[in-house]
DNA sequence: CCCATTTGGTTGACGTGTAAACTAACCTCG
DNA sequence: CGAGGTTAGTTTACACGTCAACCAAATGGG
């Protein structure tokens, strides 16, 4: 059962150490899933990252400035800029400078984005289910636990 | 402690299953734990990408098909063309066509790749011990057991 | 008030991931 | 042998992610 993922990888000596296997082994599954997330917003005309930012502005109800829809993404900052235009210019979402402060550039939702959107919940819970829903409440509350326990080893470095 | 995940994220709502928080911890945790190796492979003049080509060409031993590189990986056939002529341009791979099948394209670590992986060791492993090192190894083996339990419901459509 | 600093955002360059289309070489079957 | 399919690899086009550099608006100390 251990040797699943060094016969997918075609590695030939054993891991190095379990922290290597446990990294590797959580960022092979990281991409399996990204991969069939990818596809199912390819269907319908967005890329990860362009649903990643109409989530965002979905949850929050209103107009965000730029920097903080990439503050709450993994994004940095300067690529932000050309995802918003490229959302702007499929009319996903509409710019407004602030009056207050002429620096800051609101960014809002459109209708169409939202249909979009609502388009995509069935799917995307569907797929939830499909890629870890075969495992027991339990399991999940024990991946939770131990994914967060392992990411605050870094918290203090990145943010 | 459940709420971890959803104040980095200044989400707004609880999480709409518990599928669904799986799923974005697993994806925040790989982010972070990403951009630490990326800074670290930078620092010696590497893009993972690239770090992860030549773990495959000394692991391996000996030349390995492009093909074969990219199967290794989780990347698209096409990119591993310019993947390789960057490689090549700083003189770390070189590429030598087969006699046998001239479809065939051999790629080779060269000794100047080896002495770079040969600096990344020793801080690659520290930094395996630095993010996930503060879990038992009880806990490594059930995060393990749990992320290939997971993966193995996509597989059949991923290949 | 003015200059230096900070902050919000953009631009450009480079590396990468992905799809689609294409070339070149091999293979198979009639 | 020769047409058609398969395989290895490349090219092209587009979307990011990241860094370095930059601009413009706001701020703050002298």
């Amino acid at each position: 059962m251990s040797g699943d993922l060094r016969r997918e990888l075609k590695k030939r000596r054993p891991f190095e150490s379990p922290e290597q296997e446990t990294l590797l082994n959580l960022m092979r599954t990281n991409d399996r899933f990204q991969f069939q997330f990818a596809r199912l917003f390819r269907d319908h005309g967005l890329t990860p990252s362009q649903y990643n930012v109409l989530r965002i502005l979905r949850g929050e109800g209103g107009p965000l400035p730029c920097l903080e829809i990439a503050a709450r993404m993994i994004a940095a900052v300067p690529g932000i800029t050309g995802l918003i235009d490229r959302l702007e210019a499929t009319g996903l979402v509409t710019r407004e400078r602030s009056t207050e402060d002429r620096r800051v550039v609101y960014v809002s939702i459109t209708a169409k984005a939202l249909d979009v959107l609502a388009g995509l919940d069935g799917p995307v819970d569907v797929l939830h289910k499909t890629l870890v829903g075969h495992l027991t409440l339990d399991e999940l509350r024990e991946l939770n636990r131990l994914l967060e326990k392992a990411r605050q080893s870094s918290r203090d470095e990145t943010g």
